[in-house]
DNA sequence: TAGATTGTTAATCGATTAACAATC
DNA sequence: TAGATTGTTAATCGATTAACAATC
């Protein structure tokens, strides 16, 4: 509660930037880097660098630069990786499958302990190592098994009931695939990941693109 | 190229927000909507909104509001959405198939014409109504379709590879679901959809809970 | 010691908000 | 006319950058 827990938003967005520019360093043996050398590489100013950093205390030494390794694991342990996360993901449509396995689970802490879906001909089935159970079950499954976040892969006409039944059931964070606008307590974690916005970014450019071919 | 074309980044990013409001609002067959209600319904300062949308010429009747319809085809025509544009998949797993059919590309002005995979296994199966095709194909394709944007959802061994055949057969757009950094060309527009960041911002928010608990 | 690089303070830049004259 | 609401200008706020003293 204290203002140091503030870490302001715009540095949490590129904290995961600075995590996996991190990563690769420490892949190539690498022991310190210089906020100008690690600027560089993620398109940013070694001010801003500098600053970010200093948020999590001093960790760089004057005239060497910063210790990666170090560096590397206090930004695993803010964003928190090191803290172990149940994930189910709620529809087992082609999304959601494509959900229940990712590369990276694993390296932050989550883990998906099962898909759920009202199909019966999909329930019972297994993708990616991870079972399709019956979506009746989950707020058990949710209690039992300390589920803490939902991934929502449902279409829109079920996503308000099927966000209600996690949240009501005592899962913290909503990781939403739905294009809904949904309606979620406050002290709720809701993150939308909306893949429209991307669409309509890449439209928008290529209008800009073509307005400036036609003059 | 002029100054009025560039619509700051910022605005852009509201873009999407405000169509849908508006989107609404139509359909509850509202005529006029002041800034005012507009911003409440988008959490937004009403001062915002009548700025944003001052960038886009006078829609505003003073002591009435907006003219939804107007503004809503404004928006859509400024996005682009009013332009046919032909969009491939690269890749056919989970991700690629979810990506294959989206209810709202036909509104903004997408259409998949084929996804594309390298396994002989899936090559010539349909989903959602597009077919698979063999991915030695998509060259040839990409030039007599007209393909303007590519969406890759393919390994993360692949994607530079996958990248770079689309920029080189005349792809505008990558619309990329890789975690992997990828190398473009400046003239070719790369949206990232990085889900990774979704779950870092989770794990960081509950962590700031679990901290605040614990005090 | 001379050179490199941090952490931080002050200056700058850009975006949001408040305020209000214009006007329907 | 009185009330509502825009479009815009000035004020404020927050984030980034430049600069530099401290120090390894």
């Amino acid at each position: 509660m204290s203002d140091k827990s503030q870490i302001p938003d715009k540095i949490i967005s590129r904290l995961p930037q600075y995590y996996v520019q991190l990563k690769r360093l420490l892949e190539k043996d690498c022991q310190y880097v210089s906020s100008e050398k690690l600027a560089e590489q993620m398109e940013l100013s070694s001010s801003l660098v500098r600053r970010d950093l200093s948020h999590f205390g001093s960790f760089g030494k004057k005239s060497y630069g910063y210790d990666i390794h170090c560096l590397h694991e206090k930004i695993a342990s803010i964003m928190g990786f090191t803290r172990e996360k149940n994930m189910i993901v709620l529809g087992a449509g082609y999304l959601g499958r494509a959900l229940a396995h990712n590369d990276s689970y694993e390296e932050r802490g989550y883990q998906v302990l099962a898909l759920f879906d009202v199909d019966p001909a999909i329930i019972g089935l297994e993708f990616n190592n991870t079972t399709v159970l019956d979506v009746d079950l989950a707020p058990e499954f949710i209690e039992e098994h300390e589920v803490e976040v939902a991934a929502l892969a449902v279409p829109f006409e079920a996503a308000q009931k099927m966000a209600d039944m996690a949240v009501n059931s005592g899962v913290q964070a909503i990781w939403d695939f739905t294009e809904t606008p949904l309606e979620t307590p406050q002290d709720i974690i809701h993150i939308e990941q909306n893949m429209n916005d991307g669409l309509c970014k890449i439209s928008c450019r290529l209008m800009d693109r073509s307005k400036t071919k036609t003059q």
